[in-house]
DNA sequence: TATGTTACGTATCATTTGGTACATAACGTT
DNA sequence: AACGTTATGTACCAAATGATACGTAACATA
């Protein structure tokens, strides 16, 4: 018994999450978002209460996504080739535009260390979260016994999550399709040979 | 036969260097550089004509020193172990707070993309400055057979340089002198083992 | 000491920032 | 058709943004 809702939140929601990865949080301005989602500004604020708000959820569902990902990859595949094909999924089999908002919580962690604690320490939370599905596949891959290495698993993941973030940086950057396969196959190639 | 200059320009200079590389060029605002460097805003304007190319400056001030710094490495050391040193030089044996600094030209690459056209292919070309000095390392480890490869100098060096832009991201976050300790050794463990 | 020149300090600028107040619009219910 | 309720659109806010205008201070020279 009241105007209905015009706003489509899960919409909206979407094309924030873009908007945020592709230009990072301080570069969003309101304004930005207002225009990219099609929405007034009582909306907006009725709708995510505020910037800061809504920049935490859209970190949220990045990081369930990731989840989402490994949990899936690795469901489709054993071992080191869950790694592999994170990596293509993630960075090669993508169209560059993709390819260039490289990984969300890296570009945070960066952008807001020294300028917002509480969005530093969420997405630095999101990259551990990370590191913490790596050292799963390399406890399989030791189970497996494709990787002959003294090092515990933890380490061999550290290390590869370096390595991963890296790879981030260079996709941030604005590197053709068979650039980034060279990269990934690079660092790939490290653990495989 | 004028008013004499107060402002210390070069001191003024490192204060702004080192205050764009802790915060980014987004987060810091101008009377954040005015308070910062104790300058009125007029002598700022007089000296370094705006906060854009003062910027740029120390973008130019940051690829000397790391050429500077590779230089003197690879003078002082043969092949794989300027790796070494340069890893522990900008990474291990300084204060928390320097490297928690990460890389300024990381962090402006990621920073900048999609906001910022000129100062991220400023940023980005100093990341492909980096290395080239890398290939030149890794052609004198080739030589020197330290390193028994199949791959090029070109290629090696590529993937050793996403793990530095990895161990970049990584130091941004608060590590503890013995941990980035850890992560330095794991990436050259990669290679040296 | 008067003058020209340059540096500095401050007031001010238009624009943009994230955010709020409030009037109006669009519905269901009575 | 009148009312209550909720969503939307718009005017508005204080603060901060990078930058400039201009008066004054400090010197060398004449």
């Amino acid at each position: 018994m009241a105007r209905p809702v015009e706003i489509d939140r899960k919409e909206s929601f979407e094309r924030a999450y873009s908007l945020f990865w592709s230009r990072g949080y301080l570069s969003t301005s309101l304004n930005d978002l207002l225009q990219e989602l099609e929405v007034g500004r009582s909306s907006f604020y009725a709708a995510f209460g505020s910037k800061e708000a809504l920049f935490l959820c859209v970190l949220d569902r990045y990081e369930e996504q990731i989840e989402e990902k490994f949990g899936r990859l690795m469901r489709e595949h054993e071992g080191f080739a869950a790694l592999r094909a994170y990596l293509y999924e993630s960075g090669v089999n993508v169209s560059a535009a993709q390819r260039r908002k490289g990984c969300l919580a890296v570009n945070t962690a960066l952008e807001l260390a020294d300028v917002d604690d509480e969005l530093h320490k969420r997405a630095s939370s999101i990259l551990e979260t990370i590191e913490s599905k790596l050292v799963e596949i390399f406890e399989e891959c030791l189970h497996l016994k494709e990787i002959d290495n003294t090092q515990s698993p933890e380490l061999l993941a550290r290390t590869f999550w370096i390595g991963l973030q890296g790879l981030h940086v260079v996709f941030r950057q604005d590197l053709s399709r068979s650039e980034a396969a060279k990269s990934v196959d690079g660092l790939l190639a490290l653990y495989s040979q």
